[in-house]
Order: C-alpha cells, then structure tokens, then sequence
DNA sequence: TTCACACAAAATGGATCCATAATCAAGGGT
DNA sequence: ACCCTTGATTATGGATCCATTTTGTGTGAA
C-alpha cells in the first residue's frame, strides 16, 4: 500500500469552500455563482463545480435553474417564517432523539462554546459558534435524514440570522444565553421534555424578533 | 419564434425515469445503481445520469457514496419510526400552510382521487393514488422548502409503505377512507386546526402498524 | 479447507472539448 | 423617445476520453 493518503474526498472540498463562504457571508445573497469563476479558483474543472453545486442546492445554501446557473436564494418574510416553524417541529425532536445518546465530552464541548459565547463574541463569531452548539446538540440523533433536515434549515435561514444580528446586535444576549444554559441542563438531565420545551421557546422568540424587523426582507431591486 | 418546441429540460428526464422506477419498485431496495447501465439504457452519457444521481440523493430516494456508486438506501425500524415521527410534525404545517389557498378545481381533483381508491385498485394503484392524494393537499403551501422536505419524507419511506401494503394489504382501508375524507372536510371548512388533526392521526396510525410488522426491516444478508 | 495476497476487470471521479440556450448590446422601426 | 428585433457573447448542458479506486477472481500457502 502507498502511504497515509487517504486521498482527500473530490468535489466535497469545493462543496465545503463554497458553503464556508455562503455561510460566512462572503458570497452575498442574490449572487450568482459562475461555474467556471469557481472552477479557475479553486484550480479544478467545472465539472466537480457542478457537483458541488448540486450538494450545495440538496443543502439548501444554492438554488438551481435550468440553463440559467446557480444563484444564492432571497426568501420574502412569510417564507422565513414558515422555515422556522419548520425549525419549532423538527429541532425538538432531533434533540429528543440526541439526548438519550449524549456524552460527557459532549456536555464538556458546549460547556466551552457557551463560555466561549458568553465571554463576547462579534456577530460572525456568534453565529458560527451558535450554529456549532445547537447542531452539536443534535449530533447524536441516530437519523442522518433528521439531522440532514435540521441543518438544511439552520443553512436557509443562516443570511436572515446574519441580517437580524447586525442590526439587532447583542441586544438581548442574555435571554440566548439562558435558554442555552437551560437545554444544556435539561440535557443533562435526560428530560427530553423539558428540553423540547426550551428549544421551542428559543426558535418561537427568535421567529418573532425576526418577524419585527421586516426591513431585512426588502427586496433590493428584482421582483 | 421557432417552434412551440420547449426544448424539454435535460437530465431531469433520467431523473424522473429513476424516480418512477425506484418507487414502482421495479428497481428494488438495496440495488446498486450503476451509471453506465442506465446512461445506454437511458440513450446517454454518464454525465447526465451522475447529476440525475445527485437530484435523487437530494431527494432522499438513493444515497452516494465516493467512488462506491449510488445504492437505494436500507432503512432500519427505528430509522423508519423516526421518518414517521418527523412526517407527524411537518406535514399539519404543509396542510395548514396549504388550505388558506386552496381552489375548487383542487377539491374536485382529490374528490376524483379517492373515488378512484375507494373504487378497489391493486397495491401499485393505492400507493400511487394515496401519494397523490396527500401531495395534493400540501400543494398549495408557498414555501417550496417545506414541500420539498415533506416530498423527500415521502420518497424515503415509499418502500416501507409497499412493504406493508403487500404483508396487511387493504385489510383495513376503510380507515384510510375515512381519515381522507375527514381531512378533505377540514381543508373545505377552512379548519387547520381540525386538518392537522386528522393528520396527524392518519401518520401517526401508520407508524404504529409499521411498527408492529418487525418482519419488513430485517436485514437481509449484509450488516 | 480456508484464509491471504496479488492481479485483473470494472466502475467512478475528473478533464477537455463541443453544442445549445440565455444574456446583453446595438441597431432599426414605429 | 421607446420598444422590438436581431445578432454576438457568455455560460451552462452534454459527450468522449483518461486516471484512480474499488471489487472480484484466482492462485498460493498454512
């Protein structure tokens, strides 16, 4: 056998480049991406782009029209909200079906990104670990489509999440701390109810602060 | 203009023929799928049949894996109950999401639909017309996400759904009847309340006498 | 007889090249 | 002055060919 290589996977890289910059805000909503753009980039053919593409669109980051290339959603209010109602039925269950698989050196992990969290963060560093903690809370759920699911939703919603944040700021910081506190703790204590409730609480009151700033849903300028 | 010639869509067309095949059953569960076979069956290249592959994974219907093919996906019990329990969530809110919009000519067709089960057909012609049916109903929720993700709920418990039909066939299709109906009555009453109800009965039922069939998930040769 | 290793065959991932549809710009007509 | 049409440019969809990984088979030794 040759050596160690264990020959990096193929277009998942680009795949996983593009959604680090979709998420991170680099790529802006609205945008089209160009295969071949990305292709010189990254110094690839546009075939794996286009691979790429369609796993970014099965996440929910991209959206594909025929002949007319990929082009990073905008979503009107009414949609968002529906989403995240979607987040208020499905999340609850992925963490019902985590919690009785937790780990200690999970609790340690959220231990350290809520610390991490409270100990103040800028809005992307806030958004990145908040994502981390919430879909870590998750991971142990035994149903990849479940998990799939939930974070197809956490990437649909992550731009308004962004927008919300920036103009919104750390205002209320402390209510996301406590709720965190208050799942990591029902967690703990296997009470997959109590979780469920708490969960729920956080996504309605995120739904409804999001649903008070309709200036982030302006369409700029197409119909 | 030229001709009314819409030059009909591309790779598509496989993956519906894919989609077609794989729910008929024709393709059965567990069969590797290989890209030369289907792409001179289909008349084409391998690229097509590569992003056709990539639409089905995306619609839960096969899974991929680098450098070992597509192969439609064994779900366990438990992975199947909690595809159920996810389906009891999501789709009262694709129903209730659909009915402020309904129209006549909907009514009308679900109305032709479950005459035509109602009517006596064999296990291929239910599943086909109950699917229809129900997809049907959530037809006119606005945000695609959410069909889409109840579409793929769908897509990935087909095989379970047949399975069982063909072990406790229509031993009692009155039920189905009936909840149809009553779900039919709500969405002309304009009650989301009392639609998601009814829905959630229909699933939940369903999951509980999938659940009692243990025989259908076990595995046949591999681990 | 069974397990292990090696080689051959096949299937997938990737790159380059061609065809076709969409976009944009310029020009002419109303 | 505005809109429509017509062409050129650009970008995506598809086909063929090559590289790499996987898999299946066969032979050998314990």
């Amino acid at each position: 056998m040759k050596s160690a290589a264990p020959e990096k996977p193929a277009s998942e890289r680009i795949a996983q480049i593009l959604e680090a910059e979709i998420l991170s805000g680099v790529i802006e909503p609205g945008t089209r991406i160009r295969q071949e753009e990305v292709a010189d980039r990254l110094g690839s053919s546009r075939l794996p782009v286009r691979e790429a593409l369609r796993m970014l669109a099965a996440s929910g980051l991209v959206q594909l029209e025929t002949n007319r290339g990929a082009r990073i959603p905008h979503l009107d209010k009414s949609e968002v909200d529906v989403l995240y109602r979607m987040r208020e039925r499905l999340e609850p269950l992925a963490l019902s079906e985590s919690i009785p698989h937790t780990t200690v050196e999970m609790f340690d992990e959220l231990e350290e990104i809520q610390c991490e969290i409270e100990s103040g963060v800028n809005v992307s560093g806030f958004l990145e670990l908040d994502r981390r903690f919430h879909l870590l809370t998750y991971s142990k759920c035994p149903t990849e489509d479940l998990r799939d699911s939930v974070a197809r939703l956490w990437n649909s919603t992550a731009q308004y999440r962004r927008a919300f944040m920036n103009v919104d700021g750390p205002h209320r910081q402390w209510i996301v701390n406590a709720e965190h506190r208050l799942i990591v703790d029902a967690m703990q204590r296997f009470d997959t109810k109590d979780g469920e409730r708490y969960l729920v609480g956080h996504i309605r009151r995120t739904r409804k602060e999001l649903a008070a700033h309709p200036e982030l849903f302006i369409r700029d300028s197409q119909k």
